[in-house]
DNA sequence: AACTATTTATAAGA
DNA sequence: TTCTTATAAATAGTT
């Protein structure tokens, strides 16, 4: 690229690391813009710097970051469907992700207290949560009759 | 780059887009890795092409792409909180998040109606809803509870 | 997929 | 940082 090829490794000099960043972070920025308005394709690109520091593209088509992660994780999810071996995995991993979204709403509901949500906000979340648990619980009803129906059968 | 100059702007004709697609996607996913190797940077690249293929890159240090996005949402509320200004803003955001994420999880345990869940699965989502719903009563009767003092007060 | 004429990116230097 | 420039790298058009 410049003067005398360059080999792919971790720059030492911090200086030379800091100023080859913010070079190749614009380049491939400009790269991303470009891929995406020539193809007509969705991208977005996090990228976070050595000391923790953020940057983001995301293509002009969409609105944020958030509405392609989420297809990301529709595409995902889908991906690991389709592949009947990886059914077992794929329903353990989506009890965790159930389980740790809920865990960060938890916290961030315990964090939050005071004045952050509204009480039709709040209504509504009670609903939401109250069609969950009623969903759990029928589904618990249903593998319990089995279970019973199973101990029947064998008797 | 090539013979001429290159517009950047759609390419229409679709043979042609395809193979500016490859070729650039290549050269994308070629340029993030050696960014984050010479610079010590993390990095998630989501690329969807024009017919809603998905493609990704992230850097080796990290084990998933989910670990990066989970880093993307914590700084970016860092960000968003910092900011007096948002705050209203952010608070919408995170609502909307909730539910958002609240009727995924609807629409998931709904489409698998069936036998995914194990019985202790469905014991600790219940009990994790159980919590969350007791939080939000929780939350609600204080947010009545403060404006009947208001009201009163008024009096 | 491969080949090159060109354009583009960028490493090092200022 | 920002600019300049020599050179490496990417890639558009073509086969």
């Amino acid at each position: 690229m410049g003067r005398g090829r360059t080999e792919i490794k971790r720059i030492e000099n911090p200086i030379q690391r800091q100023s080859t960043f913010y070079k190749r972070r614009d380049g491939l920025f400009k790269k991303a813009r470009e891929l995406s308005v020539l193809c007509d394709a969705d991208l977005l690109l996090l990228l976070f710097s050595s000391s923790g520091k953020l940057y983001q593209y995301h293509s002009p088509s969409v609105a944020s970051a958030k509405e392609l992660i989420e297809r990301y994780e529709v595409a995902t999810q889908t991906q690991i469907r389709g592949d009947r071996r990886l059914e077992r995995n794929a329903e353990m991993e989506m009890v965790e992700k159930l389980c740790d979204s809920l865990e960060r709403e938890l916290r961030f509901m315990k964090v939050d207290e005071g004045q952050q949500y509204s009480l039709p906000d709040l209504g509504l979340l009670e609903h939401n949560l109250e069609t969950a648990i009623g969903k759990v619980r029928v589904e618990m009803d249903r593998k319990i009759g089995a279970q019973i129906h199973k101990l029947e059968t064998m008797v």
